[in-house]
RNA sequence: UCCUCAGUAGCUCAAUGGUAGAGCAUCCGGCUGUUAACCGGAGGGUUGUAGGUUCGAGUCCUACCUGAGGAG
């Protein structure tokens, strides 16, 4: 498994690379659509080949607690498990630490939290996150961090960043250590860097982190709030302290336009759940803005979601017919809705790897920026 | 024809004689490593009609109208 660069960008720091897995090529920039629980959301696994998915996003702490690591391993791993001959990333679960603040415990040696499933008592640590996401078979797997909320002050956020590095450094042993069950293919494991929205935490994580040496770097606890001026600076100064010749990968985000500008500030890998749970709410995106399906203003609007995609719904269905599939609570609306959003999102980031490639991308970002005015 | 019950928001229903509310629907927002087909907000009323009692009536009384059930 390995990373190359394959074109770089005159104008911005964006650049096309590409990842080698076991399970296939990834283009960079890319993005990877959320399958929490083994699944995307109101799509299926032909549905996401057809859109040309080139990596899927699934969690730790979701299989952990339903239906179980070991069934999955037992049964042959996550892929064979799901139907998915393609990469995976696995999140840690550190996330979901910090997006459950009732539920968490926060020591040196990990957190104990409860299942909302069923109520009982669980221990995630950086050595049972890698334990689960070595039997899981991801392609890429992320070290177990601290996501703390914004906002937070300096001395909260550098005892979080320093005990997230002491967590990625137990990762990172636990990950190499001979003795776990380890299913055929290769894996890579990811650090994290945090640090809130303080530089130069960011910077001394990020620098520890590269002296630890992982294969690829994440950016991790940013679109919690801040401000979007600091994300986008804070995001800046990560890429230029992250070494080159390494995906940089920015974690959950984020909106089309955060996209835009992350991939020209160098950043290489994102998720975000905004394509697939926004659709499922009736928010579809458009290359002018977005649409808000259940409005009234479709309800006889013959058109299509948009009328410049080529998606399979935009060529077939009309905003009508969605939004009364959205009033009517049917499944084929967060169907269709989840269809085009992230066939949205796929078809701008191959864009964009084009708009790189030939050296154009600031030319793509001014009409990106003009198309959404308008809209 | 008589008896009983019921008429309150678009719908289904609340409200010891004391500021008429809820759920759903409608309309509009929000959602950034998914506890999310979720969450939030708003609009909406001559309480069937006309009288009466009362400081005060959706509530009590009278008549009428409409509906359901029963008797004949």
């Amino acid at each position: 498994m390995r990373f190359e660069l394959i074109a770089q960008d005159t104008r911005t720091r964006a650049r096309v690379g590409r990842i080698f897995t076991d399970h296939g090529e990834i283009l960079t920039p890319v993005f990877m659509p959320v399958g929490t629980a083994g699944t995307v959301k109101a799509v299926n696994q032909e549905q996401l080949e057809d859109l040309e998915t080139e990596i899927l996003l699934s969690n730790t702490y979701h299989l952990y607690l339903r239906p179980g690591h070991e069934l999955i391993y037992e049964l042959g791993g996550l892929h064979k498990f799901m139907a998915w001959d393609h990469p995976i990333l696995t999140d840690s679960g550190g996330y979901q630490v910090f997006s459950q603040a009732r539920l968490r415990e926060i020591s040196e040696d990990g957190v104990r939290f409860r299942s909302p499933l069923d109520g009982s008592e669980h221990f995630l640590s950086p050595e049972k996150a890698m334990e689960i996401q070595v039997c899981l078979g991801a392609d890429i797997v992320m070290a177990f961090d601290e996501c703390i909320p914004y906002p937070s002050d300096l001395p909260q956020a550098r005892e979080s960043m320093e005990r997230t590095l002491r967590w990625a450094r137990r990762s990172k042993e636990e990950f190499d250590q001979p003795g776990l069950k380890r299913l055929a293919h290769q894996q890579w494991l990811f650090g994290i860097g945090q640090g809130g929205v303080y530089p130069e935490l960011r910077k001394a994580c990020i620098d520890r982190l590269v002296e630890i040496e992982f294969p690829g770097y994440a950016i991790g606890g940013l679109s919690v709030g801040e401000p979007k001026p600091l994300m986008y600076q804070l995001v800046e100064q990560s890429t230029e302290w992250l070494p080159d010749h390494r995906p940089r990968y920015l974690m959950g985000v984020g909106t089309p336009a955060d996209l835009v500008e992350c991939i020209a500030l160098g950043v290489d890998m994102f998720d975000c759940v905004m394509p697939t749970r926004n659709g499922r709410n009736g928010w579809l995106f458009t290359r002018t803005g977005h649409i808000v399906i259940k409005n009234a203003q479709y309800k006889r609007d013959q058109q299509p979601i948009d009328p410049a995609c080529r998606c399979r719904v935009c060529r077939r269905y009309t905003r009508a017919y969605l939004r009364h599939l959205f009033h009517a609570n049917e499944i084929l609306s967060a169907m269709l809705n989840t269809y085009h959003n992230l066939h949205f999102y796929l078809d701008m980031v191959r864009q964009i790897r084009d708009a790189i490639a030939f050296k154009k991308l600031a030319d793509y970002i001014m009409e990106f920026k003009a198309r959404q005015e308008t809209g």
